[in-house]
RNA sequence: GGGGGCAUGGCGAAACCGGUAGACGCAGCGGACUUAAAAUCCGCAGGCCGCGAGGCUGUGGGGGUUCAAGUCCCCCUGCCCCCA
């Protein structure tokens, strides 16, 4: 007698790692199939941080097991991997350490790579891409051209978020509700530069009109996006100069009109005065010698000030009369015009009319400077002469508004906009919070944008055959004084592809998100050095069946790739409106926090004596216990290769599957990995012993069943089909439907327990099929135990490990409703919607059976007392509800 | 302020279309094995009352619809997210 064996991951993991690897198990076949049996599973690519954390490990996983089960079901799958690999940490790495951004990058890459292999995930490496290769930067570039011949790039001076740590521009998306860098954290500034911008807004309709089409998104990342597009209908209204200037505007300077825009044109005869942005062009012409001082100082005062403090609504508006008026076009009224913090010179056309009494920024503007308030909306059934002492900023009815007077607000806007275009003094105009997408980054680790400034040819697109614009090596970077590109003479000088005359090049590198707003495209024909992905490659694999990530990309990476996908197929190079089929947004991983309320400072688990009564280390503190996203700082983090040096890639795979609902936060929890690590040495034990048995599979036959004759079963036999087949339709839905991979695992552990109590008792046939299936069920979940124990029970003596012979190369089971069906049923008897007891009735019994057996039983005639009752209910299969 | 989401045992969670609330697991308790412990195996387990059979109660709080509500409707409270 041998010892029996011991599960242990770390002798078998590595093992099928290697041959997978080398059988080529996880390639992406060849195209030969219908476009319908072809599967994209990605993962949002990471940072190459260089370690790989459970947030990570959670994503990947997630998406293997959608991969394996595809594969199993007989989809051929393309399931890639790559790097977002461009990025101010490696530049920041060179200003700190003095190391080459390549070669820091390229390191991580290595070491990130490895730690991901350790984790059995059926990835075709073979398709691996980095964005800062110029293989792949290179397509970037010629993608940014296709954009610039589609007018869809340009360049333009703008008031644009400087990152006074980062030193360099960001786009809209990428500053908080607070005015903070998404990286840095930095409050931003304002600076006029001239830059570069993707004409995203000319695409704001496409983007908001196919979110509805998006059915496999969440809802709530759909509403983002929509809020985040902002489409309102408002109008455009213009209100002459009368006076103002010096000279005063006058006849023969027609110019002077002010054009504002506004989402409220039902209000337009509430308008007490107009307000000009600060930095509005006509500010200057318009403003008279007695208040172009004050003008002059009120502009030097905002330009230091954020959009958030101009803006936000519980702060102090601030504004200065530049001493001109306008008449209102709708009543003729003679109204002053203001310059005001709280209008922005990027929004609408720079100017608004104020309507103190239904705005709220325009009441307390008005308030402060003693501007009039006129009421022109009341609330319909409201008393008009009511004063609030507040904005009405609801819609209502019209009053003081001439014609106009009775109407409700809707219907009011459609009829002064229609009558400010046939008078010619307005029109109606649909407006957008989207703005167009700044891409300029003033830094050196990006991908260069492939333009030369000619002073006589203007901008040159770099030639096709040109590209790549190669990122200079040995740069010297300090993270000060400007894009450092600009400082390498050699690289920034070149001739003119135009007229060959001396020129410079573009010193800009690209935001990182143009990087990843196509990576997915090019997983679909990754090698092609004469496209950046072949039509008929991209139109077969995508758009992506599957696409797992975070939260945090519901705006920035998820529209800009909608975008770039919209703008390529209206290029003909793809032939597909949106990328992204299904979308699950994963939860966030947390760890046990400790901190002392008293010092705000957080405790390392380790050091926490007791768990259950945690105290500082130091001061004998009791510390507060909490679940939060793990991180460096908070000393929560729980590292995954340390988790796999102790239990094995399989049992942190099977815990973080079923500890929480993917979408759902995960809170770590190592007794509960040592628990899954249990309930696998326990479906090890089972085959171990069903080995020792001699128990045997035949590949390909484990399902279907064969040499099984229904009728001669014992109950114990039925028992386990029916758990076998139960579970195989349980996990296939929970596979195909919500993705709830936590009750896949739940199902898993009722079969193994079902196996436990009947696999000894039940004949070869029946413990074959089950055996059999719970290994295939159990393949996607933890790949390396369910590829160790098939083999153990199928492999031929002497015989070398063939593709076809692995558990992954097997066939997705098909629950048999047969092997469901039961004699009996337990029958719940219900007294006026109480359970009061149930009754094994047979299956198939029709409702008059039902009812009667329910009133003959125990429970009714206990209950009823002898009462016929009023009237009875029954769901057939289900329960009778007998109601006196 | 506007929009959206969530709230179920000691804990993580489950519950199809309104039909036995708490599957599965963690922690806990009892037992077997052991000199002992670990591991393993078997069993118990929402709360309250009862020796027991059993009863009452229970899905954040209040109300409603229904034979029947965790699930549908209205109001409230708390937490989270997005936009201001």
């Amino acid at each position: 007698m041998t010892e029996p064996s011991r599960y242990r991951p770390d002798a078998i993991e590595e093992r099928w790692q290697q041959q997978w690897d080398q059988l080529g198990l996880h390639a992406t076949p060849p195209v030969s199939a219908p476009e319908a049996d072809t599967f994209y599973a990605l993962s949002m690519f990471p940072y190459p941080s260089g370690s790989l954390h459970m947030g990570h490990v959670r994503n990947y996983v997630i998406t293997d097991v959608i991969a394996r089960a595809a594969r199993l079901k007989g989809l051929q799958v393309l399931h890639p991997m790559g790097w977002d690999a461009f990025g101010l940490p490696a530049e920041n790495a060179a200003i700190e350490r003095g190391v080459d951004p390549g070669e820091w990058t390229d390191r991580n890459i290595a070491q990130m790579r490895e730690q991901l292999r350790r984790l059995g995930l059926s990835i075709d490496w073979d398709r691996e891409l980095a964005t800062c290769h110029s293989d792949y930067y290179r397509w970037t570039q010629w993608l940014f051209l296709q954009f610039l011949d589609a007018g869809l790039a340009y360049r333009k001076e703008a008031t644009v978020n400087w990152d006074p740590i980062d030193q360099t521009v960001l786009a809209n998306e990428q500053v908080d509700a607070e005015g903070r860098s998404w990286r840095s954290g930095a409050q931003v500034e304002k600076r006029r530069l001239r830059q570069w911008f993707l004409k995203i807004t000319a695409y704001a309709d496409a983007l908001l009109d196919d979110l509805p089409s998006l059915q496999g998104w969440p809802e709530r990342v759909r509403t983002m996006q929509a809020n985040w597009i902002g489409r309102s209908l408002g109008a455009e209204l213009t209100f002459p100069v009368e006076t103002g200037g010096d000279p005063p505007a006058s006849p023969e300077a027609p110019a002077s009109a002010i054009t504002v825009f506004t989402t409220r044109p039902d209000t337009i005869f509430g308008a007490t005065y107009v307000v000009l942005a600060p930095e509005h062009p006509l500010v200057a012409e318009l403003t008279s010698d007695d208040c172009r001082l004050s003008v002059i100082a009120f502009c030097d005062l905002v330009s230091r000030q954020s959009e958030q403090e101009r803006t936000a609504e519980d702060r102090p508006k601030r504004g200065v009369p530049i001493g001109a008026t306008v008449r209102n076009p709708a009543n003729g009224e003679s109204i002053p015009v203001w310059i005001a913090d709280y209008v922005l010179a990027e929004y609408g056309t720079g100017a608004v009319m104020g309507v103190p009494a239904h705005d709220q920024r325009d009441f307390l503007f008005a308030r402060q400077y003693e501007l009039p308030v006129r009421q022109v909306v009341v609330p319909e059934g409201a008393d008009p002469h009511a004063y609030a002492g507040q904005a009405w900023t609801e819609p209502g009815v019209l009053i003081h508004s001439g014609r106009f007077d009775g109407l409700a607000s809707a219907e009011a806007k459609a009829r002064i906009i229609a009558t400010a275009e046939a008078e010619g003094w307005g029109m109606g105009r649909v407006q957008y919070r989207l703005r167009d997408w700044l891409i300029s980054r003033q830094r050196y680790w990006g991908c260069p944008i492939p333009v030369i400034h000619c002073e006589s040819c203007g901008v040159v697109p770099v030639p096709d055959a040109q590209l790549p614009v190669e990122l200079p090596r040995d740069v010297p970077l300090s993270g000060k004084g400007g894009t450092p590109l600009a400082r390498l003479e050699s690289w920034v000088n070149v001739a003119c592809p135009c007229c060959g005359a001396p020129a410079q090049r573009e010193t800009d590198t690209m935001d990182t998100f143009m990087c990843s707003s196509w990576y997915f495209l090019r997983y679909s024909d990754p090698h092609n050095d004469r496209l950046p992905f072949e039509r008929a490659a991209v139109d077969r694999w995508l758009p992506v069946d599957q696409y797992v990530g975070g939260i945090e990309h519901a705006i920035l990476h998820l529209l800009y790739s909608r975008f770039f996908t919209k703008v390529l197929r209206d290029r003909g190079l793809l032939g597909f409106s949106e990328p992204f089929a299904r979308l699950l947004t994963q939860g966030m991983v947390q760890g046990v926090t400790y901190r002392n309320p008293a010092t705000g400072l957080y405790v390392a688990p380790a050091e926490v004596a007791d768990p259950s009564d945690p105290r500082d280390p130091i001061t004998g503190e009791v510390l507060e216990v909490f679940y939060e996203k793990m991180s460096k700082s908070k000393h929560n983090g729980v590292d995954p290769a340390l988790v796999i040096d102790r239990y094995g890639a399989d049992t942190a795979r099977m815990f973080i599957l079923f500890k929480a609902p993917p979408e759902k936060d995960l809170e770590w929890d190592d007794a509960d990995v040592e628990g899954q690590y249990r309930f696998l040495q326990r479906l090890w034990r089972l085959v171990e012993g069903a080995h020792g048995r001699g128990l045997r599979l035949v590949p390909g036959q484990a399902s279907p069943p064969d040499g099984i004759d229904p009728a001669s079963l014992s109950d114990g036999e039925r028992d386990l089909r029916r758990a076998v087949h139960t579970a195989i339709a349980a996990i296939s839905e929970d596979l195909e439907g919500d993705l709830q991979l936590n009750t896949a695992v739940s199902e898993l552990m009722k079969l193994s327990n079902a196996l436990g109590t009947h696999l000894e008792t039940a004949g070869e046939p029946v413990a074959r099929e089950a055996l059999g299936t719970l290994l295939i069920l159990l393949a996607p979940f933890a790949p390396h135990l369910a590829e160790e124990l098939w083999q153990k029970l199928s492999a031929v003596e002497g015989s070398a490990f063939v593709a076809g012979a692995s558990v992954h190369r097997q066939h997705w089971p098909v629950a048999d409703p047969a092997a469901l069906a039961r004699d009996t049923i337990p029958l719940v008897i219900q007294v006026k919607g109480k359970m009061r007891g149930s009754l094994e009735v047979p299956a198939d019994a029709d409702a008059a059976t039902l009812e009667r057996l329910a009133l003959e039983s125990e429970v009714a005639q206990r209950w009823l007392e002898g009462q016929p009752p009023r009237r009875v209910i029954v769901v057939p299969g289900k329960l009778v509800n007998l109601v006196p």
